[in-house]
DNA sequence: CAGAATCCTACCTGATACTG
DNA sequence: CAGTATCAGGTAGGATTCTG
């Protein structure tokens, strides 16, 4: 018993190769969340994934695709056309991830501002903490 | 009109300086969804912290507690005992957290073992992708 | 358009030593 | 106990250039 269990859920967070944390891993990094976030709203293009995730490098956002692929959790269609487009799409597993996803970004909406003017009032605390030469 | 703007949620996705987008860098990162989990589930000790979590480095531990901290999501409160012991425990503003976070484990502890299976099954569709001579 | 390839840096890890 | 500090090494990620 060296690790609390969770009513709900039983996840051994000690452990990194349980299969339950290496699926938190994989969605839990800077850009995957935003990647399943555009999808869960429809099928999508590459160009069109890039432009609207700000910040993003076309090394990182294929990178996360890819692995979006193997993973099972989307889809990657070729259209021969001219020139050629790319359309990425959820697969049903996952779909799953967008109540989730969709959590979190209204968590975002919601408190990205109350967060930043906590911030400027703790800065004083901050002052007196670090209390520079 | 260069950003998709979904129904529910007005977030400029493309651009990294709107307040909810950093919200959401903040809280996806390799740790910190660890750390709110583990927090949500009432006051904990950093050596408690450090030991559920494997993987984790004190280094990342006392970065990640500190932004926690920084942002208004957590407290920490020191004990004069002897030895000393840190108590970290969420904020108000950090409960809002719980319930987005609890699904994200929810979700990985339902299907870490799917995405396993799926990329068994996906390999051999690798394997014909890649060509390998 | 949708990447692949390359280079390069910043951050993370891991180990260890030290402190109040 | 709860950190801070340092240093070697690896890897994730950014910037740039090129291509079918």
């Amino acid at each position: 018993m060296e690790t609390r269990t969770h009513a709900a859920y039983e996840i051994k967070l000690s452990d990194r190769r349980c299969p339950s944390r290496r699926a938190l891993d994989l969605i839990t990094d800077r850009w995957t969340p935003l990647v399943i976030f555009l999808l869960s709203d429809g099928p999508c293009r590459y160009t069109q994934l890039k432009r609207q995730i700000g910040g993003i490098t076309q090394k990182m956002l294929t990178q996360t695709l890819r692995k979006l692929e193997d993973e099972g959790l989307a889809t990657r269609t070729v259209y021969p056309t001219s020139p050629p487009s790319v359309e990425y799409a959820l697969t049903p597993l996952g779909e799953t991830l967008r109540e989730p996803i969709q959590q979190l970004l209204h968590w975002s909406r919601s408190y990205g501002l109350q967060m930043r003017s906590t911030r400027e009032v703790a800065k004083s605390d901050e002052e007196r903490r670090k209390d520079p030469e």
